[in-house]
DNA sequence: TTCTTTGCAAATCGTTTGCAGCATG
DNA sequence: CATGCTGCAAACGATTTGCAAAGAA
């Protein structure tokens, strides 16, 4: 995702508005690395903002999306993730809490996004581990009956 | 996913039973290349077994999904598709018509699924490739206000 | 017979949409 | 002041769940 700047730019050059809300989202996502869900992220803006609604949100992350200045993702739990780096990189999804961190690089072994593919031209990658993390191995060795 | 032998051997064991609405479900999944979703499965379930119901349907594949036998996977068009190909590959998937390919293997660069990484015990992986497919791209040619 | 599975119907719930009023450019 | 944006409320739709009847073991 590029500077604040950038999309007030881009969104103007669309006969778009940079509107409040919009930049406050914005700003939120620009230093965001916890792959959060439209929920975590109205949580989190609702004090700045109380008056913002959970439709204008998942409107402005479409828009984001739609774009390209971020990545929409799904990891099984039921809630649609963004991330706002749009580089090749994995995440390590947890099945126990649901957490997502970014893999480490050296884990990850593509580190280019090829523009063709068997023909197709690609525009965005996603590479998921699903696992436990350290924290839920120490809790189910704990409670094995979950 | 192992034989359908396997399969009613494993329900056994855990207590369980084979029935006919299972192995039905079972022999379609286990020559399915197409990542199918519980709709496919169904529509093509449906004239062989006409009693049969999406509730039996999804229990089923859940409960694949938590023996391990399939994968289970969303590509983001609302829909969670399935994959009885558990070993470590990558997916092609049409942002516009929807399809889902697996990806040449050469194109995948990790081949082995580690057991660990940083600290998580990895249970499987999920690669994507987003992009537009060789015929999508034709068409979007031919009629770019799509 | 016992206990799991089936399948209908209803609930769930994250996300999307219709629309009237508001604010930006 | 024209148009895009906001946000309430309602719709949406894939998946899940409650429960009574059916069928494996």
């Amino acid at each position: 995702m590029r500077t604040i700047d950038d999309l007030i730019a881009t969104a103007r050059e669309r006969g778009g508005k940079a509107t409040t809300q919009r930049v406050i989202i914005w700003r939120a996502l620009a230093q965001d690395q916890t792959h959060p869900t439209a929920e975590d992220l109205f949580a989190r803006l609702k004090p700045e903002l109380p008056t913002l609604s959970l439709t204008t949100l998942y409107h402005t992350l479409n828009d984001l999306v739609e774009w390209g200045e971020i990545r929409r993702f799904d990891t099984g739990d039921g809630h649609i993730h963004f991330d706002p780096d749009t580089t090749p990189h994995a995440e390590l999804v947890c099945l126990r809490c649901h957490s997502v961190v970014d893999a480490p690089t050296n884990a990850c072994a593509a580190v280019t996004l090829p523009e063709q593919l068997a023909g197709y031209r690609i525009v965005t990658r996603t590479e998921q581990y699903f696992g436990y993390c350290p924290n839920c191995q120490r809790e189910i060795a704990q409670a094995p009956l979950d």
